[in-house]
DNA sequence: AGCGTACTGAAACGGTCGTGTCAGTACAAT
DNA sequence: ATTGTACTGACACGACCGTTTCAGTACGCT
């Protein structure tokens, strides 16, 4: 008898995962569907659902290898954050405008406002755990002195908002050097702000 | 022989689309089909095709529908826009954190990141066409001598990225306080770096 | 040689989708 | 009374959906 349980993973399932990664990232996963997808990737509907479950495992999983991208990022950055909040605030946004980026914060965006409309689905989890990720990202960065009081968490929710923001805009207008600018002009007001 | 062409307005349309709009404000208009929301407004799915012509055209109308919510606020705030940018960006926020409004916000969010991976839809001038309206109001809050300036492009779009960002943050956790506090603290500094 | 494991193909299932067909009903105007 | 207009119900169509069934094939291990 053939085995027909979750592999979880093996070889051609990290190959798989990597090329529907891929696929989502440039057409997003809202109007995804199997058959397409496995057309995309060169297999066959059968083959992803006996590798992956379902398909809203599939997608949980995809989502989950967004995050993989993106916790390397946390972990570049974590390295050189000692410069302050408004410092790494900075690096991040310079991780945002990156074009190789585009992609992954589209996806991000998708699943961002798709979590506030079903909280049951399977990406349901996904953007409040980038937002902690960036959040937590940004308090690391802070001084520990200003970490932990009232003023410390409004200077992070400012910075975040700021990020958001101008990534929102970003990603619709494609106008690196406007947004760029307004978040730099924001981060030195942020900046000439600390007591 | 009967009608059969579009009627684009009557009274029973009308009341139709009142309906509709309420029930796409809660559910979101990604998942949409026309079998639930026909049960939903009493109505069936003939009718609403009668109605609307088709299911693209239907879902134009209620984007225009929300938009029309949109401006009604737009001209509100113009009355008393006097005070400067600052001013016009607080007044923004005031209708932005109000939780009647939450609805329309989250379908402006859904559309907006719609358009980003399918610009051919229904949905596709919805989001450029708020921030355009959103950046002009801003624009017209601002003094003449500085509206078409570089540095009042840049004002006004860190204004609008702040709004929006904290817009995503209280749309995804629901803190009021913490949200009004960061942006209150964003504009004020906004403020102080005016020359 | 025999067997278990990992993967794959073809076809079908029941379901929902947007839309079309064909029939009606209610009612104001003539 | 007749006619035209506005709207509605019942139902079927073809397409696509996620998933299942049943059949394999390729290959390492003993």
């Amino acid at each position: 008898m053939p085995t027909e349980t979750v592999p979880a993973s093996s070889a051609r399932r990290e190959e798989l995962l990597e090329k529907a990664y891929g696929y989502v990232l440039e057409h997003g996963l809202a109007g995804m569907s199997l058959r397409p997808l496995a057309a995309a990737v060169q297999s066959s509907p059968r083959v992803l659902l006996f590798l992956f479950e379902s398909k809203d495992a599939l997608v949980r999983t995809l989502l989950a290898r967004a995050r993989a991208d993106e916790v390397r990022l946390l972990k570049q950055l974590e390295a050189r954050s000692s410069g302050g909040l408004t410092r790494a605030a900075g690096e991040i946004w310079g991780w945002l405008v990156a074009a190789e980026h585009r992609g992954l914060l589209r996806l991000w965006l998708e699943s961002y406002s798709r979590s506030l409309l079903d909280p049951a689905g399977p990406w349901s989890g996904f953007a409040d755990a980038t937002v902690q990720d960036w959040l937590a990202l940004l308090a690391e960065a802070q001084p520990a002195s200003e970490r932990d009081t009232a003023t410390g968490l409004q200077r992070r929710t400012l910075a975040l908002a700021l990020l958001r923001g101008a990534l929102l805009d970003l990603l619709a207008s494609g106008d690196e050097e406007r947004t760029t600018g307004a978040v730099r002009a924001g981060l030195a007001q942020l900046d000439a702000a600390n007591p």
